[in-house]
DNA sequence: ATGGTGACTTGGC
DNA sequence: TGCCAAGCCACCA
């Protein structure tokens, strides 16, 4: 096929938005935490902080994203305390040291910037 | 097309 | 410090 028009995309086809989310993600260092809000900025997405949420939601299983290194604007994990996904959240983050101080993330982790 | 939902955020008390 | 109401926006029935 000689013509191109609707058939390869030889540009650099456009990142998805989960593909942004993901990148971003990965990018967060071990021990460190950032909101929902600050992830779809890092992202360049901003004002998706719901999105965000969906997306971390429907990560495919197989996975091995630092999904919980993110928490919401008040300093908390968004997950249900008694769910399976924030317990496993809870232990994860304790286990690279981020301490919990009544549910709220403390201040020496809080909030990471490139 | 339309209205409901939600791993959210922000501003006002 | 915490609760509420609005705003927000992709997804879904």
């Amino acid at each position: 096929m000689t013509n191109n028009d609707a058939d390869e995309p030889r540009r650099d086809p456009e990142p998805s938005r989960e593909q942004k989310v993901y990148i971003a993600l990965a990018a967060i260092p071990q021990g460190r935490v950032v909101t929902y809000g600050q992830l779809g900025d890092l992202a360049g997405l901003p004002r998706a902080a719901r999105q965000i949420g969906y997306i971390l939601r429907n990560l495919p299983p197989e996975s091995t994203l630092p999904w919980h290194r993110v928490i919401n604007a008040a300093g908390k994990i968004s997950l249900g305390p008694e769910t399976e996904s924030g317990i496993r959240q809870r232990a994860r983050l304790q286990e690279e040291g981020v301490v919990l101080t009544n549910g709220r993330i403390s201040l020496k982790h809080y909030r990471w910037q490139p």
